[in-house]
DNA sequence: GACAAGCAGATTGTCGACAATCTAACAAGA
DNA sequence: TCTTGTTAGATTGTCGACAATCTGCTTGTC
C-alpha cells in the first residue's frame, strides 16, 4: 500500500479565511497600529456578512493583535517601546529554554529542516521581499520551539510571533531600506548544528539583541508623536 | 478637588457575560473535558441568540480551553498527562523569571497585597469551598507576575492560569476529597517577603512540584480509559 | 449478511434586518 | 464664552431565519 501522507483539509469556513486575510494585513503593516476596523466597510469589501467577520475579529483580539472597546470599535493594537522591550526580554528567556529542551532531540530531520528554512530566508533576501524575509526568519527561529516538545512553550512562541512579525514589519516600513543583504543567520544555524549548547544559547541571545536594539530605538522615536491610525 | 480614582466601567455586552459564564463552567468542571457545546441549547438556556454566544466561544477557543472543528462542533479541550507535564515544566521556568523580575520591585503595596491574597486562600480553605480555594491560590501565585512589570509575561501567565485552574478542578473533582486543610502557602509567602531570592525561587519550584505530581498521577490514570464527554 | 447509495434529522455557518449605543454637531441658557 | 441638553447620523451589538454540512439510519442490491 502506498503511503499517502495527506495534509489536513483546508478550513473551508469564511471565518478562517477572513482571519488569515486580516492577520496578514495587520502583520504586513497594511493596517496601521491604532487604526479602526470598520465592520461594514470590510465586510462589503470582502463580500461577506458581518457575522463571520466579527467572529474572526474576536479571534484576533484574543490573539493579541487587535483590541476591542464595546460599542466603540475594534482597533489594531498600538505599539509602545515598552511592549517591544517586554517581548524582547521575555523572548530571551524563552529562547534559552527552547534551545535547552530541543537540544537533545535534534536529529537528521532537524538538521534538514533548519537548512531548508535557512534557505528560504536567503531566497527571500535575494528576492528583496522584505515581508517574506521577516516571515521566513521567524520560521527559522521557531524551529527550536517546534522541536522542544512542549505544547505550551510552542503555543506561547506562536502568540509572540504574531507580534514580533508586526513589530519588525513596522520597523522595515518606517526606515524603508530594502534589505539587510548580509546573511545574519549563518552563525546561528551553524551553532544549532554544533555541539556547544551554551554557545548556541549565548548567540541566540546576542543575535536577537541586535535586531531588537534597532526596533527599540525606532519605537522610542514613535513615543514622541503618537500616530493615530489613518 | 477630590480625586476619585474611578475604575473602568464594566463591559456590558452579552458577549462578555457569556464568556465569563462559559469560562467559569469549564474551569469549575461543570463542563467536562471533551464535552460538546451545543449552540442552540446553550443559547436557549441563557436566553441569548447564537451570535454573541458564538463570538464568545471563538474567544475561548483562542484562549485555549475550547477547541473547534468546522461543521462538527466546539468542544472542551481534552486533558492529557503530557499537557499537564508541559504546563508544569513551563511554569517552573516562568516562575523563576517572574520572581527574578518582581524581586527588586517589591514594596509595601506588594507585601500588603500578598497578605491579603494569602488571607483569601485561608478563608476559602476554612469555608471548604474548593473551587474558590483553587482560584485564590492561583491569584496568590499570580502576584509575582503582576509585579514583574512585563506585559508579555503577565499575559502568558494569565493564559496558563485558565488551564491550570481547569486541571486542578478536575483533580479535585475526581478524588472528591474536600480540602487539603493544611496551609501549604505559609512558607511561600514568608520567602517572598524575605531577603533570599534564590530560596524563594527554589521553594516555588518545589512547592509546585508537589501539587503537580498528584495531578500527573491522576492524569496518567485517565489516559487508560479516555472519557468522551457526557 | 455485507456494503454502497441515498435520505431525513440535527447542528453549524452565514445572512440581512433591527435595536442599542456612541459621537459630533448644534442650540439654549447662565 | 463656557457649559449643558438635544438631536441626527453612523457604528456596533443582537436577533431570527436560511443555507451548507455532517451523522446515522434506512433502503436496496449483490
Amino acid at each position: 500500500m502506498a503511503k499517502a501522507d495527506f495534509s489536513p483539509i483546508a478550513d473551508t469556513t469564511r471565518r478562517a479565511e477572513i482571519v488569515a486575510l486580516l492577520r496578514r494585513a495587520i502583520l504586513t503593516g497594511q493596517l496601521a497600529p491604532g487604526q479602526k476596523l470598520n465592520e461594514l466597510r470590510i465586510s462589503e469589501q470582502m463580500r461577506v456578512s458581518r457575522a463571520p467577520l466579527r467572529e474572526a475579529m474576536r479571534e484576533l483580539v484574543q490573539e493579541g493583535i487587535l483590541t476591542s472597546i464595546p460599542y466603540a470599535g475594534t482597533f489594531v493594537i498600538e505599539v509602545t517601546a515598552k511592549d517591544i522591550d517586554d517581548a524582547y526580554s521575555f523572548n530571551k528567556v524563552m529562547d534559552e529554554l527552547a534551545i535547552e529542551r530541543a537540544w537533545p532531540l535534534r536529529d537528521q530531520r532537524f538538521f534538514d529542516e533548519i537548512d531548508r528554512r535557512h534557505e528560504a530566508v536567503k531566497q527571500a533576501t535575494r528576492a528583496l521581499d522584505t515581508t517574506r524575509q521577516i516571515e521566513t526568519a521567524l520560521q527559522l527561529h521557531g524551529l527550536i520551539y517546534e522541536w522542544a516538545d512542549n505544547s505550551v512553550l510552542l503555543e506561547t512562541w506562536q502568540r509572540l510571533t504574531s507580534r514580533l512579525q508586526m513589530y519588525f514589519a513596522l520597523h522595515q516600513h518606517a526606515r524603508n531600506e530594502p534589505v539587510p543583504a548580509e546573511d545574519v543567520h549563518e552563525t546561528y544555524v551553524r551553532l544549532l548544528k554544533g555541539k556547544d549548547m551554551r554557545a548556541a544559547q549565548r548567540h541566540a541571545r546576542e543575535h536577537i539583541d541586535l535586531d531588537f536594539e534597532e526596533l527599540l530605538a525606532y519605537a522610542r522615536g514613535l513615543e514622541q508623536r503618537p500616530s493615530r491610525g489613518a
